[in-house]
DNA sequence: AGCACGCCGACT
DNA sequence: GTCGGCGTGCTC
């Protein structure tokens, strides 16, 4: 019996592959095999497949070859290579986060029905055969006349997919293969385009083989009709296409508007918030071709997609892109690549451009697309001002000013929103007698007061304990809060104004999952006219009727050790701003500031990105930051900070004749957190190639002899520093 | 990462 | 006398 011998990748954190034995012909390259693995079992990809033994003696069998993924082509393949070489990850966890997670259990799957559709053998029997009460069955035998998907069968009624197995058993139903689609798509009616829409649609479409677009356009300058046009143009050729979006919460909205103009299209959905099967399934429909438009989230990158034509990156200097957890990838930079190496167009949407790609759009690398500010549907720019907070005395954290329009706003029946980017009532209780506060005792940061259930709470660590009810150092009882939290904000606000009660929009309440969805809804009736919230807020919702947006701490970001905090803010911003005044009305936008001279407002209130974003490229070459340079961070966390340090010196130390400069290492910037003192390196070098280099040969060492009580990151081109 | 084996404290 | 603490070692 002729046996072949597989090479191996296995979701380990071990730098290499492992090699087993299989009958002749049982698994090809790129595909799925379960394997024995010490005392384990685990699911694994072939990664190549030889004829000859290899040399070693304690070879296993495979225990199973499921069949059950279609073969990973060559390109994912390879795209998962160079992601595992860039940043330094074994390979075998770079294909497990490329997987539908159904897909990494050692165990076949067997739930592919549901890329079926369903389609009774003959309706009208089936019909006579069911009782005249059953209403809902003879619903679904009756649309069983044609072929259905699993999610219409469910929709008829919580049993239907029960009746469904039912009647396939009986034979009464029976599944059939959808077609795979090719030509021009259905396309709903679609708006004009003006003429820089028209420009950046053409350009597009005319790229052969591999070009970068940066599309640049604020909120409402209609960039998602720019992608709709040159999605369109390429399904009409046959092609799929791969949009990427930043966050789960977006995915509905653009997803809703993406059927409505393809309402033939198959369009599949991958992110982390979908139940196994249901991504697995969504998964093996893009992998088919069965679906020739995929929106995803980062994860979706890797989705092998056969006839793929382009790639749509939206909101391309979103942090969202960058997996923070396991393989430190970023999508947006995979996606690039991918592009390249298929030859394809990708296209990168941005008000705010990350500096990364504003370089590459100045050098000519990218080709940057210009749409005009707000040139849709009488849309009109915000007017940004900045409230000077040095001299006025704040009343609860809120300039008079601001509260003056406040006022104004919602006497005429607008909305308005105010937004502070901190949650709870107030950052830190403290003694006014003997200068204490409330510390959190396993990490550098303050304990947060949440006055609705009366606790105090660290953000970082997520201890919390009871208010204490007097001065745990001197026993004073005259404990206060200091500055603005959400919850504060809203307590000031609701006593202002009683008539339109705020309604409080962050983490702390919207927990639940379709809270926010709820709370939303009774933003867009009108329900609620006055808002306070963090950041969630600031993404992808339209309120037709928002006129204000009050900004409170926009400070934070201004002196940061983060050489991109800056960059941050800015997005961060214009697009609260971007919330103000969409439907005809020009919004108001006011950000109180203790720094109103500081250079940043200056950009800001001309709202000329492109100008910041210049200075910001010049300052980074001057300073040799990145992107003008390539950095990689080692962080380490240990019980004392003097073992991260020495760990992290001695790596230092590892890097000498390399063609990296290694900095002293140096202690986290929130060095203490949840009991763990922690440290950075960092390396860096004018360019990728030694950088990748020093990042390979510190995985190498480390995976050989692993420190002990010592916790390690390599971060390849780190985001947050 | 799992999951073993391996030697030292408080319990049926 | 055992149950179990997590230290370190290996996985084709």
């Amino acid at each position: 019996m002729p046996s072949d011998y597989l090479s191996v990748a296995l979701d380990v954190p071990l730098p290499r592959c492992f090699d087993y034995r299989a009958p002749a012909g049982a698994a090809g390259v790129g595909e799925r095999v379960i394997v024995p693995f010490g005392r384990q079992t685990l699911s694994g990809v072939v990664l190549a497949v030889s004829e000859t033994a290899p040399d070693f003696t304690g070879l296993k069998d495979i225990a199973a070859a499921p069949g059950d993924l279609p073969a990973l082509p060559a390109d994912v393949l390879a795209l998962c290579r160079f992601c595992a070489d860039f940043y330094a990850a074994p390979l075998g966890m770079v294909l497990a986060a490329a997987l539908p997670a159904a897909l990494r259990q050692p165990k076949p799957w067997s739930g592919d029905g549901a890329t079926l559709l369903w389609q009774a053998t003959d309706a009208d029997a089936l019909l006579a055969r069911l009782s005249p009460r059953a209403r809902k069955q003879r619903q679904l035998a009756d649309l069983l006349r044609t072929p259905q998907t699993r999610e219409a069968v469910r929709e008829v009624a919580g049993d239907a997919l029960r009746w469904l197995a039912d009647w396939q058993a009986a034979g009464e139903v029976i599944a059939v293969a959808p077609e795979r689609r090719t030509g021009v798509p259905r396309q709903a009616a679609s708006p004009q385009l003006n003429a820089a829409q028209a420009a950046a649609v053409d350009a597009v479409n005319a790229a052969e083989g591999f070009a970068a677009f940066l599309l640049y356009g604020v909120t409402g300058s209609g960039k998602t009709e720019v992608y709709l046009r040159t999605i369109a143009e390429r399904l009409g050729r046959g092609e799929q296409v791969l949009v990427l979006v930043p966050e789960i919460n977006l995915t509905p909205q653009l997803e809703a508007r993406f059927r409505q103009r393809f309402p033939d299209e198959a369009i599949v959905s991958l992110h982390s918030g979908l139940a196994d099967g249901e991504r697995t399934r969504s998964w093996l429909q893009a992998v088919r071709g069965e679906a020739r438009i995929v929106l995803g989230t980062r994860l979706a990158v890797f989705t092998p997609l056969p006839a793929l034509g382009l790639i749509v990156v939206d909101e391309e200097h979103d942090g969202s892109y960058r997996q923070q957890e396991g393989v430190r990838y970023s999508a947006r930079d995979l996606a690039v690549w991918r592009a390249h190496d298929r030859k394809l167009p990708v296209l990168l949407g941005s008000a705010t451009p990350s500096i990364e790609t504003w370089k590459n759009a100045t050098e000519g690398r990218y080709r940057r697309l210009n749409l005009p500010l707000r040139a849709v549907g009488g849309a009109v720019a915000p007017t940004i001002e900045v409230l000077p907070t040095g001299r006025t005395a704040l009343q609860d954290g809120i300039h008079p000013l601001a509260l003056e329009r406040l006022r104004a706003t919602l006497a005429r029946g607008g909305q308005a929103l105010v937004f502070i980017n901190r949650r709870g009532y107030s950052p830190v209780l403290a003694c006014n007698e003997c200068g204490w506060v409330s510390g959190c005792k396993r990490c550098d940061a303050r304990l947060v007061l949440h006055l609705g259930d009366r606790r105090l709470r660290c953000h970082h660590c997520g201890f919390e304990c009871a208010i204490p009810a007097e001065c745990p150092d001197c026993g004073n009882i005259d404990l206060k809060p200091l500055g603005q939290g959400t919850q504060r904000v809203e307590d000031a606000l609701a006593s202002r104004f009683p008539d339109t009660p705020p309604l409080r929009i962050d983490r702390d309440n919207t927990r639940r999952k379709g809270s926010l969805e709820a709370m939303l809804a009774q933003v867009h009736d009108g329900e609620v006219r006055l808002l306070v919230g963090t950041q969630m807020l600031a993404k992808g919702h339209d309120f037709a009727n928002l006129q204000l947006v009050v900004v409170l701490n926009a400070d934070a970001g201004l002196f940061s050790v983060d050489f991109r905090a800056e960059e941050r803010l800015f997005a961060q911003l214009l697009q609260v701003a971007g919330r103000a005044g969409r439907a005809g009305q020009p919004g108001q936008v006011l950000i109180q500031t203790r720094y109103p001279e500081h250079p940043f407002y200056a950009a800001l209130l001309a709202g000329d990105y492109a100008a910041f974003a210049d200075e910001q490229l010049a300052a980074r070459r001057e300073l040799l930051l990145p992107p003008c340079a390539s950095w990689l961070m080692i962080r380490a966390e240990a019980k004392r900070i003097e073992t991260s340090l020495a760990f992290l010196s001695a790596l230092r130390g590892a890097l000498s004749g390399m063609a990296v400069q290694a900095m002293t290492p140096i202690a986290a910037s929130m060095s203490r957190k949840a009991g763990w003192e922690r440290a950075q390196l960092l390396v860096t070098a004018p360019t990728r190639g030694p950088v990748v280099a020093a990042a390979a040969h510190l995985a190498t060492l480390l995976a050989a002899r692993p420190p002990k009580g010592v916790r390690w990151v390599i971060d390849v081109d780190p985001q947050d520093v």
